[in-house]
DNA sequence: GTGGTCTAGACCACA
DNA sequence: GTGGTCTAGACCACT
């Protein structure tokens, strides 16, 4: 389904299958690390051609997804140094964390049902996941 | 975060965050109710225009997600009358099914994590989520 | 009756009178120059927006063309590079390539009887036609 | 490719490939029998529900063609009795006919180029041609 | 500059 | 009333 890339405390997954923009994939992930507190202010985060390279995309791709979160405050890019987690972190913590968890679950148990799985089966399959089945070990 | 629809044994629901297009939201769940079992060869989509009202899209858009459909041989187009799920339909049934919900898992296990959510709190979730929390009731 | 087009291996001729839609046609010689072999794997198809304005027509229709093909797996998108003739080609070539001929050779058989012409006549005319009659040159 | 009706002195047959509609091929069919001289001032046509399920169509559609045919002088319909070749004919017959062919071939030789075979092979294949093909012996 | 998505709206073929 | 074709034009993703 994807590519993988694991660093600095992040790893990426792109999904080809779901036609979202691939600047857009990236972009949420980092939001996402960044709410759930798993990236801290001062983080660095890949630099931008080893991301590429491991991602197998343009390097323009991810300039473009740094480039929007530095707009929006999240990242800060030191130059010839990187790029790196921000200081002034926008507030809306708590809440935006819950209701992207929230938001996901919806998607996920609207997915299952469409695919025939009931509560029980999706249960079972969770219980039965494993850390390091290939994008849940690292990071 | 969407508009639902719901018909003939199916329901669509838009999501607009995720950045996917939205015809192609349209085909991977009319491929989900075909691979499920849930629509079955013979059964009636919701028409064009009709599908387009309830989801407040441009039914060009209905249009081209029915056309690749029919063009995969998923679908199948009567002139005047309506658009139906094909006779011929690939055989690759179980293992695709399976194949997807795995890679739903997948997806979702990844989301999650980057959030911060834990497998129990995963299950504590979805053994908490309840059938009409909007989307999952109907069908 | 039509307008022309040649560029890259690939020269396109839309006839007005048929009544066949415009993308179909479009389909098929492209579809005819895989089956023959004029078109290998690899072979750049005009942009878009190239062909739109030779032929006349709205890109869309162009898109809406290239786009069936690749969906069928017989074309190849890079984006922000162009189309491409794709790597997988469906197997059956040899028998398709006949049928083609036989129904193409049965629908002119067919109608130059309906205007009333006999075999000699119709032999008469073809060692009487001049490669370069405005569409038989190039390629 | 088709279906075929043999009646009254006409034959018809439906091309499904080629996406043209279905009651301008038939007006096609009527009009180039009529340039040939071979439909008649007086000859009857196949009734409307005659020809409907000789060719698997809906009635409307061939009523559509006969209508168009009758607008235009070159049939005529008398009430309880059928649809005829009318008295009046068009004038510009020969030049007509001549230009027909001469478009015929054309979009024939364009195809067959497109399709890999030279004059040589076309000329075979037209030689081999035996009447009886299944649409070339009666009518 | 390449293709992709979506909209709005017109007109056609067919039942 | 159903789907199909085509246009014009806007905006986006990616190289």
């Amino acid at each position: 389904m994807n590519s993988t890339n694991t660093a600095e405390g992040i790893s990426f997954t792109l999904d080809e299958t779901s036609g979202a923009p691939v600047y857009r994939q990236i972009i949420r992930q980092i939001e996402n690390g960044v709410l759930s507190g798993r990236l801290k202010t001062g983080d660095r985060l890949p630099t931008i051609r080893s991301l590429a390279v491991d991602l197998k995309i343009n390097p323009n791709t991810i300039a473009k997804a740094y480039g929007e979160l530095e707009i929006r405050g999240i990242l800060a890019t030191r130059a010839g140094s990187g790029t790196y987690i921000a200081d002034k972190r926008p507030e809306p913590e708590e809440d935006m964390l819950e209701a992207k968890i929230r938001e996901a679950l919806g998607r996920f148990m609207r997915e299952m049902r469409d695919l025939g799985a009931d509560k029980g089966e999706i249960l079972r399959l969770i219980r039965a996941w494993e850390d390091g089945q290939g994008k849940w070990s690292k990071g």
